[in-house]
DNA sequence: CGTATGATTGAGCCTACTCAACTATTGTGG
DNA sequence: CCACAATAGTTGAGTAGGCTCAATCATACG
């Protein structure tokens, strides 16, 4: 396997063999790049669905604005993720991207999908199946977002944040950093940023968690799984019904 | 094309041409059948994830609980749906599923889908594309659900629910039967039956719906769209990216 | 040093929840 | 066919948790 820089082949090939078609095939989706800066609109719901974007650095948000005023931050995108998954059924976006820091995004047409569906079953499987995941995830986000009390709510993020960078940094223990504000935390599980404040001083003075500048420590993850009754959903991956061979991982 | 009675075929041929090899492929799906009463729980979470289930009658919800003992209605099925995209992804069951009145549900396996994506990449579009689409309309049910107030919550949930059932029943107009307690339309938009049962009861008094035995007419559902920021997802669908032949229909 | 953004803390309020009683409806067995 | 039980829906009273409004503190940047 060619060691290339590309975080969408580093990340698929965590879940199946990729052989080198495939990364042909893959690499074309990163083959255009766009830099962006911090807090940059890359598109606004309405726009028309052209695109899809990979992100190779940075971090980004789905959001949406509500009737009265609000805001719903519906997903936060890390390196490696596909954005637009859920736009593939319409001609305009149904959400607003923005970034939350200065990152790269690779956009790919969706009829660059073509050349895969026809010739490559197994990435098809596999896309399908990181989309199915993805909805699986923002079902439990949304699930703690609107009927978990705020302790929980944060609990959640915080753990899907850190199981989420795992992925591609395997390194990572249990201290990352957290560019998001707190308005940012709030619109995201459905709180206030005076909330978002309390509850998570109240954390901190609990020893549940630890702030050091920007970046966040999880001191006690097991006690935050329980008050959240979090699942990892990156733990229990089944490739096993794909075409053709796969591998059997995490 | 053959006019089977099969809702699948029916649903999926909405949206693009099927010929008769896709239509083969697609009966095999619905080769076996299962009667479930009413109230009858089909699986729970964590049992191994070996079929998805299409619904030919009936009504089903799939709901997960919370650790508080609360339960959480995540998405409501009806005749056409394909129940169990996003558990594609895992090995078990990530949420519970129940009926809700008597029907019929003819199981698949994952597997079966093998065929389908190695020689059908129009159907494979098509489902990725449902799949895309379920995943922004539990966005918008959750961005509802979550953020809004109990009128724009009921009344996001019964315009849901009219949309769906107008697609396969172009009949239909206004008024529909919902077998659905206030329990459980509470465990649908994250409210108690009791205040569903207020709330219902004051958007009769104004005027926005009526309810007749177990039915619902929704009286001003310009109304009812406008307090509950409600966009219709089915209007928008685009299929024009797809590999080979397509219709560009609703 | 001054400004802007973000985080923290306090006070009071309001909405949806809890608890509880009561009514309506449905189904079942004597 | 009626009486009873079980389930579902309605209504009232009181509570509490998270919101709003507002002031203050912290940090970064020009």
């Amino acid at each position: 396997m060619s060691n290339s820089n590309s975080c969408l082949i580093a990340k698929l090939s965590h879940y199946t063999e990729l052989d080198d078609t495939h990364e042909q095939l893959l690499a074309k989706l990163e083959k255009s790049e766009r830099q962006v800066t911090e807090r940059e609109e890359i598109y606004a719901g309405g726009d028309p669905m052209t695109h899809l974007f990979c992100v190779k650095s940075g971090w980004f948000y789905g959001y949406t604005n509500l009737p009265d005023g609000g805001r719903h931050v519906v997903r936060i995108y890390h390196p490696g993720d596909i954005i637009g998954f859920s736009g593939l059924a319409f001609r305009h976006q149904s959400i607003n991207l923005r970034s939350a820091t200065e990152g790269c995004l690779c956009p790919f047409e969706k009829k660059d999908l073509h050349q895969i569906l026809l010739t490559a079953p197994t990435i098809t499987a596999l896309l399908f199946t990181l989309a199915a995941r993805e909805q699986v995830i923002i079902i439990d986000t949304l699930r703690a977002a609107s009927r978990m009390r705020p302790r929980a709510r944060l609990a959640f993020l915080l753990l899907d944040i850190a199981c989420r960078l795992r992925i591609t940094n395997s390194t990572m223990t249990n201290r990352f950093r957290l560019p998001l504000t707190q308005t940012d935390i709030g619109d995201t599980v459905g709180l206030t940023n005076v909330s978002v404040s309390r509850t998570l001083v109240e954390m901190e003075q609990q020893g549940l968690i630890q702030r050091i500048n920007g970046d966040v420590v999880l001191l006690q993850e097991d006690e935050l799984r329980s008050i959240s009754d979090f699942h990892d959903r990156h733990a229990d991956m089944d490739t096993s019904w794909f075409p053709g061979t796969s591998k059997d991982s995490n």
